[in-house]
DNA sequence: AATTTTTGCAACCGCCGTTGA
DNA sequence: TTCAACGGCGGTTGCAAAAAT
C-alpha cells in the first residue's frame, strides 16, 4: 500500500453524517494556529487555544503543532538508515517513542510509532501478537530481549510509585523499581542511592568523543554501558566484562548506535 | 464493477510528572 | 503540604484509501 502526502488533511464528513465522529483538523484552523505559534511562539498551549481563536483544546494544539506544523518535519517514506536506526533503538529502549524520534531529524515521535506498529513491527517474528494491527497492548510493549521499558505503566520518573504501576512481563528480573528509567535522578532523593544511569542524557548527548565497545556492541559512553548493565542483568551476566576504546577518531555524523547490530 | 477486508496514519484518550499558587 | 492546571508521553481508535475477493 502506498500511502503519500496529507491525503486526510481536510476534514471528512461522510455522506449524510453530519458529525465526523475523528476531528480532523481542517487547513483553516492549521493557518490559524501556524499563525499565532509563529507570532507568539510556543509553548504554553492553553493559552495559544484560547488566544489564536482555535476551539481545539491546547494538547491538541500542541499536538498538531508538534505532529504536522512545525517547521523541519520530514514527511514520507522511512530512509533504511533510518528504518535501521528505528529497528536498533527499539530493541535498545522499548517503545519510548519520544526518544528515538530524538534521534531522527524532523521525525515526529507519532510518526515513529505508526511507522513501528505499520511496517516494523510485522516483521518482528519475535514478538507476541506480531503483525496483527488491533488489541495491541502487548504487541509492542517487548523490546526483544522481552524488556518492557513502556513509560504508560512504568512511569520514568520521580521516585513516586503509582498504585496502579505494573509490569507488563513476567520477566523475574523486571521489577517495579528498577524497570523504571530515571528522568533525571539528580533531583530524586529516593534514588540518588541506586546510581542509576540517565538514559536521557546517554541518548541526547553528541558530545561523546569515544565509542565504547563491549563484546561487539559499541556504545558512545561509559554511561550508556552503565544502562544496560542496570536495567538488562542478562547483559552483564551473558558477557565477559570487558570493553575497549575505539580508536577511530569520533564521527560526528556518525551515529554509534547504528553500529549496534 | 461491486463488495469486503486490510492497511496506514491522524487524532484522541488517559495516565503521570512538573510547576506554581 | 496540597491541589489544580498544564505538558508530555505511549496506547488506542476511527476512518479513508488501497488491496483482495
Amino acid at each position: 500500500m502506498v500511502m503519500t502526502g496529507n491525503k486526510r488533511s481536510s476534514s471528512v464528513v461522510k455522506a449524510g453524517n453530519a458529525q465526523p465522529k475523528k476531528n480532523l483538523w481542517k487547513p483553516e484552523e492549521d493557518l490559524i494556529l501556524r499563525q499565532y505559534v509563529e507570532t507568539h511562539g510556543e509553548g504554553n498551549w492553553a493559552t495559544v487555544s484560547k488566544r489564536s481563536g482555535s476551539l481545539r483544546g491546547g494538547k491538541s494544539c500542541r499536538l498538531r503543532w508538534k505532529n504536522y506544523l512545525r517547521p523541519n518535519i520530514k514527511r514520507g517514506d522511512m530512509s533504511q538508515e533510518e528504518q535501521d536506526l528505528i529497528i536498533r533503538m527499539h530493541k535498545l529502549l522499548g517503545n519510548r517513542w519520544s526518544l528515538i524520534a530524538g534521534r531522527l531529524p524532523g521525525r515526529t515521535d507519532n510518526e515513529v510509532k505508526n511507522y513501528w506498529n505499520t511496517h516494523l513491527n510485522k516483521n518482528i517474528s519475535c514478538c507476541p501478537a506480531a503483525g496483527s494491527k488491533r488489541k495491541s497492548t502487548t504487541i509492542a510493549d517487548y523490546s526483544n530481549d522481552g524488556i518492557n521499558i513502556t513509560k504508560k505503566k512504568n512511569k520514568i520518573g520521580t521516585g513516586k510509585t503509582s498504585s496502579t504501576a505494573t509490569t507488563t512481563t513476567d520477566d523475574p528480573m523486571i521489577t517495579s523499581s528498577t524497570d523504571r528509567i530515571p528522568k533525571d535522578t539528580s533531583s530524586d532523593h529516593q534514588h540518588q542511592h541506586h546510581k542509576e544511569p540517565n538514559i536521557e542524557s546517554m541518548f541526547t548527548s553528541t558530545s561523546t568523543e569515544e565509542s565504547w565497545f563491549y563484546d561487539d556492541m559499541d556504545f558512545e559512553s561509559p554511561s550508556e554501558l552503565q544502562y544496560y548493565q542496570y536495567y538488562l542483568p542478562s547483559f552483564s551476566s551473558n558477557f565477559n566484562a570487558a570493553f575497549a576504546f575505539d580508536d577511530e577518531p569520533f564521527i560526528g555524523y556518525m551515529d554509534s548506535l547504528l553500529l549496534f547490530d
